[in-house]
DNA sequence: TTATTACATGATAATTCTTATAAATAATTC
DNA sequence: GAATTATTTATAAGAATTATCATGTAATAA
């Protein structure tokens, strides 16, 4: 299922001008295995063993490459280093403001804010963002 | 009305142990006068001429000192640099892509989804962030 | 008031994340 | 297969933020 996705994401890659390459296909499929939101960092020393000449700037700028072919999204949160998630399917975020792990969490979406903003400001809507913010059971145990 | 936000901070910091000093004063009045949603350097830069010797490390350290206490929220959009935002009634912002304008969006709030979430993950749940992306109505003239 | 303590500031260095550059390499097209 | 174009790699450069530390200033205690 995950790989399913993962074929998806390399056959739009096929459509755009964009080549594959070992170290695309390997990241991608570090992104699409782990669902892990990893830094672009993470993603670097993960491949290390397979790819120990791989460059940082590779993995920078394969993301951004992913992200403006819109199979990859930034998610930038206060911890100074982005994170990267595959697009699947509409989720949202918890992340636990002790360890900094992040949970998916599914939810019908917020089209009804967006509409309403349109309303309100006059801007033309294409995106929003929204995620939580909590203690994860772990933390909860550790602070008792 | 900004003024008696303003206030209502300085007391509440009266209440800690941090200290009312000029810079802090200024850093805060700017804040709570411009509702602009500065960045560090954006606050740096407008109080050159009245500070005329303060350094950016004292603006970085007392928005950390502001948002420990609560005065204060941070902002981390794509675009590297943090921005700071007073909190002050419950609002969310729209971002223009183009040009990167925010509007405050005033909205209900998002209670429910919070609740959802502690129900459905486990997390205590304390805060919640959201942002809607759009065009603003200059930047839709300019396209056309 | 004076001494002592604790916190703040300012200048600068250091760190970290990310992007730019340029040469080498690999893939695609004809 | 040769020419063209994209990609990788290594490194340098850039920008935002934090750490350090000497100095300065305000609060507290005697």
């Amino acid at each position: 299922m995950a790989n399913g996705h993962l074929q998806e994401a390399v056959s739009t890659l096929k459509n755009t001008k964009v080549r594959m390459t070992p170290q695309r296909h390997a990241i991608l499929e570090y992104l699409y295995e782990t669902m892990n939101h990893p830094t672009a960092d993470d993603i670097y020393k993960a491949l290390e063993s397979k790819f120990p000449n791989m460059s940082v700037a590779t993995v920078y700028n394969n993301l951004r490459v992913f992200k403006n072919v819109g199979i990859v999204k930034e998610l930038t949160y206060g911890d100074s280093s982005s994170r990267f998630d595959c697009v699947t399917t509409e989720h949202y975020h918890i992340i636990c403001s002790d360890c900094g792990k992040i949970v998916d969490f599914h939810y019908p979406g917020l089209d009804e804010v967006e509409t309403l903003a349109e309303q309100v400001t006059g801007f033309q809507v294409h995106d929003h963002r929204m995620e939580i913010y909590g203690t994860c059971q772990d933390c909860k145990m550790v602070s008792h």
